[in-house]
DNA sequence: ATAGTCGTTGCACATGTTGCAACCTCGCCG
DNA sequence: CGGCGAGGTTGCAACATGTGCAACGACTAT
């Protein structure tokens, strides 16, 4: 492996962070000026990085056109936009689009809700497989060898009293969001947020993501959360026609 | 420069076309594939690629996290955000905002138009320099030297009949600009498009972003698109002292 | 004026990167 | 079922590339 794009990398997540002069990012590195000069003259060539007046490094409008390029190359999510907005319209609530990417699930879309308590999140994060609904959703479709040696590899933190702490607990609860069709969060996560997912299935069936909406529950109970449910539902079904899911299927 | 650092990038240029296989990419960059797969089990280690279950190459997370982490980092936007959000309400057209930013014009959020026919753009998209409303306006702000340098180095490639296709046309455009504090794209990139644009300040009363309106002239005709002025100057003004621009100045 | 801070350039060295060739895995087709 | 071909992966030697040093230059502050 590469250790300099690996270094640059490590540039840019630092940038993440905020402005860095080149020292900083120099010793950050721990290598010579030189060396993170080169790295960010390269950067900057391409534009994810730029510097402004006072020689402070930033991430560049480059990185925002690439990932807003590839945010809309994901067919799903340009399909799911539309619905997306209107259930977030209708309920008022935070809707979520996650996929399922390379073992992890990522967050690729998001409404927020308009309420002034909402959960926070961000396109690119990742949500806790063991936790998360729309995590639920998309594992439960994987096959069924695949879905335990994901469930070996999980770091089963247990963030409240809900938490599903084992991989036999997560399999069975799989299971029943195969069957059933949807999952829940129950606080598992947050102990103040409970979460419904629906899974969006492409031309052949398969899960290409999932939907949530994630409630605070000084906003809504737990069981006001769920009757939220139809109209998830309803939004998945609408999102994964349009993603040429034949009527009548799953 | 490092010639390591910019082949990756090139690596993930051509993933933002779309998916690719490791050949297709060593290919690309004229290299063995050897190589190629090096660079990418670094790219993806960041996750800012990953690779699906048949092997093909995609852009990853990492690069939206990072992405979106940037864009909430510069006050501007977020400070702009539930303006530009009402003025997209309440005219219904497309509002940008975009940012001066080594020597470029980028934008650095949209809202789209309501409207079937609307304006196409993205954010990280460069404006260009001698049309763009938006541009006229960062560029008004700089200091006289370098607005002649950066007018000098722009190609002043002239989209339409409108287009301004000299320096010193644009250089004038600018003194224009600066003293009544807003500038127009009256059909001088798309012949069908018409732009307003006005400053946003910072708490030392310089131009830190710009605001704008484009609309198609089959929605509403140049004239009209003037008549948003009003709006679009109150918006600009709010979201200046939301960025502590003290009241009254500029 | 002067010292100090921070970014840039030229150059010799060696480390990290490169391409090759062989190996592996999987799917295809006879 | 077995051989073939199309990818993807690994070990290794050569050398191009990236590296650190030292000297230089621009700016700022005192």
């Amino acid at each position: 492996m590469s250790q300099t794009v690996t270094r640059a990398l490590r540039l840019l997540a630092e940038l993440g962070e905020g402005e860095r002069s080149l020292d900083q990012l120099a010793e950050l590195l721990g290598v010579h000026k030189t060396t993170a000069l080169r790295l960010l003259q390269s950067l900057e060539e391409e534009r994810f990085v730029y510097r402004d007046a006072a020689y402070r490094y930033h991430l560049g409008a480059g990185l925002f056109a690439l990932s807003s390029l590839a945010l809309e190359q994901r067919g799903v999510r340009r399909a799911a936009a539309p619905h997306l907005a209107a259930l977030n319209a209708a309920t008022g609530q935070t809707v979520h689009l996650a996929a399922y990417e390379g073992g992890e699930v990522v967050y690729i879309d998001k409404y927020d809700s308009r309420h002034p308590v909402r959960m926070y999140s961000r396109i690119g994060l990742r949500a806790a497989l063991h936790c998360a609904a729309v995590a639920k959703v998309l594992l439960a479709d994987l096959p069924v060898a695949e879905r335990r040696r994901v469930a070996a590899g999980i770091d089963f933190t247990p963030y409240t009293a809900n938490t599903l702490t084992t991989p036999e607990a997560l399999l069975a609860e799989l299971d029943t969001v195969a069957a059933r069709g949807w999952a829940q969060d129950h606080a598992e996560h947050e102990s103040f947020i409970n979460c419904v997912a629906a899974p969006v299935r492409d031309a052949t069936g398969r899960v290409v993501a999932a939907a949530s909406i994630s409630v605070p529950d000084v906003v809504l109970p737990y069981e006001r959360v769920l009757e939220l449910l139809p109209q998830l539902l309803a939004t998945a079904r609408a999102v994964s026609a349009d993603c040429g899911l034949p009527p009548g299927t799953a």
